[in-house]
DNA sequence: TAGTCTATCGAACGTTAGTTCGAAAGATGA
DNA sequence: TCATCTTTCGAACTAACGTTCGATAGACTA
């Protein structure tokens, strides 16, 4: 439990050299594939080890355990989208205009990073201790991205924002609508995402009847 | 995979004696709280007979597999919701009036068997072959339930509703708010579901800055 | 009372999975 | 060439889990 580093990234020389680090990617993206489509715990580093072509043995040269793998995949993935958003609600554009592009962008990077991204919606309780916290961390300044929006919408003053049951509420709504496309959404019998996302920002924005698109 | 009897339900007797049922029920219940909190493949059949306190061979009374246990959950308590839904929009009322009442029924269903709705929404991949289809084509009927609704308010008719793309997601999307809460409800901190369903159906209705509650 | 059905137990088996470890091959640089 | 560092491997260990099975005690019945 405690140990010396417990979330050195496990590339050698730290970064320096430029072989590994690609490596290292292709087995992170691997490992969401499988993970994404199977849940973390029905996922055994045999899988990873078979689809990669690597030994099981070898593995554990780039990440110290099963859990560590998923921090890395979900610390990556969140940190990547989370920078994102969080640089989207400084540029300008009234309330409505910055809640479209959160959301558009969250679906955009649902269709570019989907494995990665499906995993850590649904994987984040596979995580404890520091691992957990560090994530939860990085979610709780997305909802807080989200929620600072919403709340300007509503008149909500921003240092209000995090314990107004209201803006908390409607926060979740959207975030429950964004996230549950993971458990429907068929490229080939649905619609493109643009096309979803003006479809979903239309029904935040006005409700189940629309506006006038 | 081939059996006899695949979905026998393990009462004995067919159901005739009153003392066995509900023992059933008790272990179903305790299942559905271990299931509901680790995750169905997290559960052990070791878990479920420390906490019903019986042994672990004795579980193999109750049911034949694992996969079988979960099944059980699943189809009553899935069962039991649809039911009610499907009864609830052929009572009467406008379109808005039946929907806020399918969106106001789930969050009490919700409530009322957390543990064993929070399995059938999370854990249906879980289960395979017949068993999967059997509980999938209760989801289907489920969603025509509210997609019917749904298409009644948008003016579309009844028999289009199931290819409608439009209809199809904002049923979804509607799907998503309720299903997600399941991530982030906490009875202390949130307002009664009473209100929660208030504000959801606000939502759905007039969109992010809602009407005149 | 003998026999059958219900309900439960404990032991055991086979499999799978996460993890460790020492060896070794390849690359790098003095 | 030699020493060091990077990368990979195969074997092995241990723990946990799903499942099976024969035994058994109690209840009900003929």
């Amino acid at each position: 439990m405690a140990e010396g580093t417990p979330f050195e990234i496990p590339v050698p020389n730290g970064g320096k050299t430029s072989r590994t680090a690609p490596k290292l990617d292709r087995l992170l993206s691997a490992s969401a594939a499988l993970m994404s489509a199977r849940g973390f715990s029905q996922t055994s580093i045999r899988d990873v080890a078979a689809e990669t072509g690597l030994s099981l043995g070898g593995m554990y040269y780039y990440f110290k355990n099963k859990e560590d793998l998923l921090f890395l995949i979900q610390e990556k993935t969140f940190g990547s989208l989370l920078e994102i958003q969080e640089k989207t609600i400084t540029e300008g554009g009234s309330a409505e205009e910055r809640l479209q592009r959160l959301v558009k962008n969250h679906l955009a990077y649902f269709i570019s990073h989907f494995n990665e991204l499906k995993v850590c919606t649904f994987e984040l309780d596979s995580l404890k201790g520091e691992r957990y916290e560090k994530i939860a961390q990085l979610r709780r300044r997305y909802f807080l991205c989200m929620a600072r929006v919403v709340g300007e919408m509503l008149g909500v003053p921003v240092d209000q924002v995090e314990e107004h049951g209201k803006i908390r509420q409607r926060t979740l709504f959207i975030f429950g609508m964004l996230n549950w496309v993971f458990m429907w959404y068929v490229p080939e019998k649905d619609d493109s995402v643009e096309n979803l996302g003006s479809e979903m920002v239309d029904m935040v924005m006005n409700g189940l009847k629309g506006g006038n698109e």
